[in-house]
Order: C-alpha cells, then sequence, then structure tokens
DNA sequence: ATGAAAGCGCTAACAG
DNA sequence: CTGTTAGCGCTTTCAT
C-alpha cells in the first residue's frame, strides 16, 4: 500500500495536522518542522490522495465537460484547447459523452449526482430551463459553449452574423443565385445561419428558390452536421435542380467537405460551376483551400475555461454571454469572380 | 445540501448502513425495508456520493486516459471509440493529456500520485521500464494503445507488416522507383513502419535512393506525424530530386495530406506523377479518395477497453500483446497502373 | 435482517 | 506552532 499521512506523522513524530499543513503549505508551521516533514514524505515516497482530500475539503479540482461524441471535428479542436487551458492549472478534465443530442439528459443527470466535479463545460449542448435550473440550485458553475441559456454563462459564435458576412461575401462576388445547405433545424446554430444567410438575401434585394436550400436531416440523435450529411444534401441539390446555384453558403466545414465530393462525382466544378463557402475552418478547410467562416475555435475554448475557473474560485458573478465574432478567411473555393461583380454593380 | 445517506436513515427510521445494503442492493436485507428505503430515498432525491463511494471502497469507478493531445486524428479516432465502449459500463474516463511526447512522465505521475482510476489507457506513447514497474507495483492494470512494453497488456497494429503490405502494393503495380515519408524515428510506429518499407524492397530486389526518403523532423514533442510536417517533406523531396520517386509510401494519412497539397502546388500530379498509399484510414483519407493501410482504430479502442475492464476485475492474468493487422483500402491515391506492372513482369 | 461502530485518507477547527 | 479531534459520505465488519 501506498504511505499515508499517518505513515509520515509516524515516522517525522508529529501529529498529521502538521502533516497536513507542511504539504499544504500553510503559514502556521515552523519552517524547520516543515523541511523535515517534507523530507520524510519524500522518503516515503508519501503522495496525497486525492480523493480523500477532495471529500475532506468538498472540492474536487476536477472539470467535468460534456460533449456529443464526436460527431464534428469541431467539437475536437474545441476540447483540445480547453485541455490546453486546463493543463496549466491543476484541474482534472472528465468527460462525459451524450451519443446522442436528444439523450443528452441522462449524461447531464450523471454529472448531476456524481458530483465528481467542481464546474461544467458543456459543448453544442442545450440545455433546458429545468437542467439550468438544477445546476444553479446545486450550486455548481457551469458554462456553456456553443449555446446559449439566459441563465448560464456561455460563449458562443455570432452565428447569424457570420452566416451573414458569408452570404455578403458571396453577392459580393457578383453571385445572385445563392443556396444554402444547413444542418438539421433542431441545431441551434443551424437555425441562426439559416436567419443570417436569409437576411443578407433579403437586405440585398436577392430572392432565392427554395429548392436550392437543403437542410440535412437529422438521424441518430445528430444534426447532420457531418460529411456524409453534406455529400447528401448535394446530391439531393443536383438532383432536384435543372439549374443550379452558382454559390452555395455551406453552414460547417465537414458538410462543406462532402459538397465538395459529391460535386466532383457529378462533374461539377468548384468554384467554376459552384463557388463555396464553409464555416468553423477546422483544420482540414485550409488543406483543401475551403473559404470559410473562421471560429475562433482555440479562443473560446480558453475563454470558457478560464471564466469556469473564475467562477469557481467564486471570483465572478453575473452572467456572462460572450459572442465571438466569425471572420472570413477567403482561399480557393469562391475563385475570383470579378466579372460578375461588375455586372452585379452595373 | 444534497442529501446524504444519513437523512435518507433517518427519515426511513433505520440505520445508514441498512440504507447502504438497499441502494446496493445486497442480498442481506428485507425486502419490504428495502422499498420503504428506496422509496424515501427517491422522494429526498438522494443519490450517493461517487467520492465518498470510491474512499470507501476503495474502487473509483473511472478509468484514466494518457493521450497525447492531439497532434493527430488517429488519437481522437482512438479515443471516441474508448468513450464509445466505456459507455456500455458505469466507468468515468478522465483525461490527462501529454502536450509534449518527450515530457510524457510528469502526466504518468500524475497519474499514479492521484489514484482517481481503478486502470489506465495509454494511447500512442512509450513506456519505459521504470513506469512499467511503477504501475506494476501500485498494482494498477494498465493498457497500452499503438505501444508495447514487454510487461504490459498492450494492443497495437502490426506496423512492419501493414507497411510491407503498402509497399508490395505499390511493387504489384509496377513501382520500382518508390520512396518513403516517415515519421520522425523516435517514434516507435515510424520505425516499424519503416522497417516494413526497406524489408519489401529488399525482398522484391528493389533498390532505393536514400534520397528518397524523407524522415520529419520532431518538434516540441511531436513526431512530425501532421500534415504540415508531411508537406515540408514533400517539397524537400522535390526540391533534392531531380527525379522524382514513382510511388511513395507514406507514414500516416495526415502527412499524406501535407503531401497531396505539397504536390498539387508543385505540379505533380497525383497518381499520374507520383502514387501514393498512406496509413491509418482516418476518417477524411475516404474523401479524398487516398488508398492507404486502415487501421481498425474502432476494435483496438473497443478491445483495449474490454481487456482492461477484464484486468480491473480481476478476470484475466497473464500477458496480452494483441497486434491487429492493417488492411489494403484501395482508393484513388495509386491509379491503376496497368502499363507498369505488365512491364514489371516482363 | 438490522444497528452500531470502525474505518477509507485527509482537512480544519479547537485547544494549548 | 502543534497535537487532537471531529467530520466529509459511504462501506463493511461485528454483534445482536
Amino acid at each position: 500500500m501506498a504511505a499515508t499521512i499517518y505513515d509520515v506523522a509516524k515516522k517525522a513524530g508529529v501529529g498529521i495536522g502538521t502533516v497536513s499543513r507542511a504539504i499544504n503549505n500553510s503559514p502556521q508551521i515552523n519552517p524547520s518542522t516543515k523541511d523535515r516533514i517534507l523530507g520524510v514524505a519524500r522518503e516515503l515516497n508519501y503522495q496525497p490522495h486525492a480523493l480523500a482530500q477532495s471529500l475532506a475539503r468538498k472540492k474536487t479540482f476536477t472539470i467535468a465537460s460534456v460533449v456529443p461524441f464526436f460527431t464534428n471535428y469541431f467539437f475536437i479542436e474545441l476540447l483540445r484547447s480547453v485541455q490546453h487551458a486546463l493543463s496549466r492549472s491543476n484541474y482534472d478534465l472528465i468527460l462525459y459523452s451524450v451519443d446522442r443530442m436528444d439523450r443528452s439528459d441522462t449524461t447531464l443527470e450523471r454529472v448531476l449526482s456524481e458530483r465528481r466535479s467542481d464546474g461544467v463545460l458543456i459543448i453544442s449542448i442545450g440545455l433546458n430551463d429545468a437542467y439550468a435550473g438544477k445546476f444553479i440550485a446545486a450550486n455548481i458553475p457551469v458554462v456553456l459553449i456553443d449555446h446559449m441559456h439566459f441563465q448560464i454563462d456561455s460563449i458562443a459564435i455570432a452565428n447569424r452574423e457570420g452566416a451573414y458576412s458569408a452570404t455578403e461575401h458571396l453577392i459580393a462576388l457578383g453571385h445572385q443565385r445563392i443556396g444554402m445547405i444547413d444542418g438539421h433545424l433542431s441545431s441551434y446554430p443551424a437555425i441562426l445561419r439559416l436567419e443570417g444567410f436569409k437576411k443578407a438575401m433579403l437586405e440585398h434585394n436577392l430572392v432565392f428558390d427554395d429548392r436550392h436550400l437543403i437542410i440535412c436531416d437529422a438521424q441518430a440523435g445528430e444534426h447532420g452536421f457531418n460529411e456524409v450529411a453534406g455529400y447528401l444534401a448535394m446530391k439531393r441539390l443536383i438532383a432536384q435542380n435543372d439549374i443550379l446555384p452558382t454559390a452555395l453558403f455551406v453552414a460547417s466545414d465537414v458538410q462543406a467537405l462532402g459538397v465538395m465530393r459529391a460535386a466532383k462525382e457529378a462533374g461539377v466544378r468548384i468554384p467554376e460551376d459552384i463557388a463555396l463557402v464553409g464555416f468553423d475552418d477546422i483544420e482540414f478547410a485550409k488543406f483543401v483551400g475551403l473559404t470559410t467562416m473562421r471560429q475562433p475555435i482555440a479562443m473560446m475554448g480558453q475563454m470558457a475555461v478560464e471564466r469556469l475557473l473564475e467562477r469557481i474560485h467564486g471570483d465572478q458573478q453575473g452572467d456572462f454571454h460572450h459572442k465571438l465574432k466569425a471572420e472570413l478567411i477567403v482561399r480557393e473555393t469562391c475563385g475570383s469572380r470579378k466579372g460578375f461583380h461588375v455586372q452585379a454593380e452595373s
């Protein structure tokens, strides 16, 4: 068995309280006895038992993350940044996965009841009022990433505005017949991105053909934010239209990857036949030259962690709903449509 | 505050021991009092405190995973399958990240000392004898994924054989001037894949130009298994050779993605000018039509979890070093080189 | 079958 | 400054 605090105390000839003070460097201890105790502790290779500490302190030094595992690379990059931000603290990260979007309740219930964590990060998952209330009642800090709830801290992207910018970019390039491929509308970002798209079209006096808007199916508890859904959507778009849009706003990069694959198969050239702008700027977007709206993913993860830790330490009060702006990253999938541009302005 | 076992006991008019028996459905309890207690527990919304249970039982019901966060999508897909396999048990997953391959020790030390977990999964990270010994001494089950140690259970891919098959595929297609792009040789799989490549070349009486073998640099604690490293390697290959190989075995898919990008920039066509076979079969390989060696990643994660749980439950004894075979997945990056094939056989 | 009591390993309040 | 003691919330003998 590993050494306990009693072993150290006995061998150092002191009480366990003093050992506790020594290892937690309390000020109320004689430096010399502290040194001696620390020496003995090292000899015995003593390591405090994290769980026992947690129980006594009523503080676990772990934070829980609830993630939809793993339908979209967006989550992963977020998780990476969370882990990175956390690595500078001494908090551990425990992962609660939800396998189906429509069954996040059981996972949240588990997080709540196990009480293994001092705070929780909920990624891309909606929180209903009931659960928001439970977390508040249990007095456990939560920050939502990529989602919102009026009573809970959150950090998200300005989806509507981002979609607006993406669409506007296409319009500025001279496109008039613009379509969109979106995730399922059970997804909060999907709704907002559609709104932004419509708003941009409207404000520029452009109408769009309903058949040029494809909403991916939600299945198996997902929201259609994956490559295959994008692929299927593009095939549908091509099949059901004799006249295709000249440009497409795709609600996520992974979907855009699928769109590109379907386009290639169908002999539809990008950007010559159809210009494409995605959303997210996942790592692979760069590799395929996808023009997209960049979410500052690393920043989101970091800010979320910082805010959560502040909350845990009781430093912050008041609601915090941070909205980060997406940034247009121009690469190759829109080509350069100067001709169209001029034409549009004439 | 949440209800404790004392609250339930008092309200039900029994001792805490009896409550404990009720919720842990011990056989030594009168069914009717059990029902009554369970009723009260529900009323009070009582949930046992996981940490207190852990401390008393000397069992945490969590497993630790040590992952190199996150230089390669391979890890992520592995983690996903681990999480999936675990979701059917009642174990939680805690994530210990190692940010630099060369500093995994501090992370392992932490895993060891915190004693938060009943078992640990170490992914793509080498374990030296000292740490292997520590885990054994601490009597905590470990399974290594994508690595080996003679004293520790492991599950890995047959890297040498996989590389051999990949190379052989190229040879069968008629290629003779074959190069390789590998990760840094501080990586265990990188070494084995190189061996497999050389073996295949040797056995088919093919010599390869040293300048056609590019070893990616290891930097920032990585092993060069990333897109940028592949990109750089390909640029180097092109720059330092007036006569390029006609085929390339790339040690990982992410690197192959970089290779493809560099090739495109340089006007080198794939597969026309250079055929490509990768390794891993990450999700994106399919999307870009990359011919590659498929690692049964999901299977590896699942088997690792199963084995670890068995170990934890004390069911299994004896060493377990499982090697899974990689499978050739033919897609488009090798074209079809019938002409070459015939020529080679003539 | 059930209650009482002794831990699990540690922290923190309380005396000195 | 330091030792003692009472928890933290639960499991598990040990009696009864």
